[in-house]
DNA sequence: GAGAATTTGTACGTATGTATG
DNA sequence: ACATACATACGTACAAATTCT
């Protein structure tokens, strides 16, 4: 799973939504840290501006907790959106 | 009033603080337009990254509108954050 | 503790697309 | 047709925080 740059929508909502289902599918636990930014970059061919705009969205709707230095880890479900 | 270089607050943290002030202050009203992008970009000496981060922070604080193709505007009184 | 490597944060530049006047 | 203005997306470089050797 991955982006389709023949999507109109743009990139980085893509590419959060991806996230966002792996999250909430449970491929990604809560306190599990996600793939690192470079990672994301390299494994969906996007820019890395592209990968924290998506980072951003997600940590913003409760998904994501951001640590610099350390990484990007799957909040607890307690601040999920919804439930 | 003006970004500080030499002030380790980022620089937009510190641009979005100034039109935080002169919409407050009243020096920019409800329903006004905000200086374009290239404006504040050319007033401040910053790069335009830098003024789209600080307005989007403005947005999310509710103290602005984007509306693309028209620009940037000061939001009703209601949106704005505590009263 | 020192230094290197990793990872996120900030800042800048450029190009293209979309919407409005 | 042209100018203005925001949106997306690419790239680069360096700083800051953490982790590993």
């Amino acid at each position: 799973m991955t982006v389709d740059q023949l999507d109109p929508t743009p990139l980085w909502e893509q590419l959060a939504a991806i996230l966002r289902e792996r999250i909430r599918s449970g491929d990604l636990e809560p306190r599990q840290v996600l793939p690192s930014e470079s990672q994301l970059q390299q494994e969906h061919g996007v820019a890395r501006g592209t990968v924290r705009r998506a980072m951003q969205a997600l940590g913003e709707e409760g998904w994501t907790v951001t640590v610099q230095g350390r990484g990007t880890f799957v909040a607890p479900r307690e601040s999920w959106p919804k439930g």
